[in-house]
DNA sequence: ATCAAAACCAAGCAAGCGCTAGTGTAACTG
DNA sequence: CAGTTACACTAGCGCTTGCTTGGTTTTGAT
């Protein structure tokens, strides 16, 4: 189907009752009343249920690849000043585009064979960024380890925010980003 | 209800259910079938469907936390000894207990109320073992960084690792454990 | 003013859901 | 041996689910 203005707003309301209730649990007479139409009105957005799943996370994923890119353009091309802004990045959509994410994060394996194949390729081209900047890392003696595994705790210990951040809270997305890039480098 | 070793049996095939399909899209009827009876009976054992989602959880906490504590008490005082252990004994339920952590892990916001709260003081006292350990490793000047930060950080990067970890691969645990305890460490 | 496309609605189907009621039976317990 | 308990069964109730159908209204370009 088409990216309409109006199926923006959908899937950004479904992606909010998804992240409240569990995309199961989420029925499409709920996903419906809460856009203020009848259930059956919502087949006419969306091919069937599954297809509001693949697009919120397609959106979420696709907005997070295109930030990182931006981040990494304009950053200062010294490892350390690139690893800051891809976490910096990550954190920031993580948190902002905070529905999305989470429910990619959460509701990942009740995606269809093939929505599922279509968004580990997005999901791989964004773990690629990370792999690259922390290879340049490594190779500058400001982390230890190994590249794979590092990118994992990484993206692990990230990630992991959506658990526990409170966005209303003290501290900004870019103080926590700043803050586990400290904890992974070296002493210089 | 009690603990009889078929009820364990049963929690056991529960947890493996509950992290192919998923605890919403588990039928009472999928779990009678691989329990080998009748969906009927198997409120004989479980007073609901939740009840076994709780006691699930309930039997990977308690596990995680007794091998933690068993690891610091056997563990060298000194910190860096203590976070490699804790850092291998968390490590070594989430990879061996598996289905129950996932469950933990990804199934947790369908508990209802009153188990959620046990469970929580559960998973507090655990953690509270962690902020002890990082505790003394920020202060013996191992690991740079606040205490409530580093917590989380090194508790998503390890949770993490169920999303990629390969039983099979090469990789032991224990080495896992390391390479993080590695990453965050500073040169001495 | 016209008319096609887009958006919506009322009604409901077939399937599946968690759970209950009532019964049978074999194994323990006094 | 009578009584109790543990465990399983059959049958199905009442309800919800995702989705379809067939038709109506709204919108916007010409």
């Amino acid at each position: 189907m088409n990216d309409s203005p109006r199926r923006k707003e959908l899937t950004r309301l479904a992606a909010q009752l998804f992240v409240q209730e569990g995309f199961d649990r989420t029925t499409v007479r709920m996903l419906a009343q809460e856009m203020g139409i009848k259930s059956g009105s919502l087949f006419h957005h969306f091919r069937d249920k599954q297809e509001i799943l693949a697009v919120v996370i397609e959106e979420g994923t696709q907005n997070a690849l295109a930030l990182a890119r931006q981040a990494l353009e304009r950053s200062d091309p010294e490892p350390l000043a690139r690893l800051h802004a891809l976490a910096r990045a990550h954190l920031e959509t993580l948190l902002t585009d905070r529905n999305a994410h989470v429910v990619a994060l959460y509701e990942w394996r009740r995606l269809d064979v093939e929505a599922r194949e279509h968004l580990t390729h997005l999901r791989d081209a964004y773990e690629q960024l990370w792999n690259e900047v922390i290879d340049d890392a490594i190779t500058a003696g400001l982390v230890k380890g190994e590249r794979a595994l590092v990118a994992r705790f990484v993206l692990g210990a990230l990630n992991w925010t959506v658990r526990w951040y409170d966005p209303d809270g003290a501290r900004q997305p870019e103080q926590l980003a700043d803050e586990l890039v400290t904890m992974i480098t070296q002493r210089s």
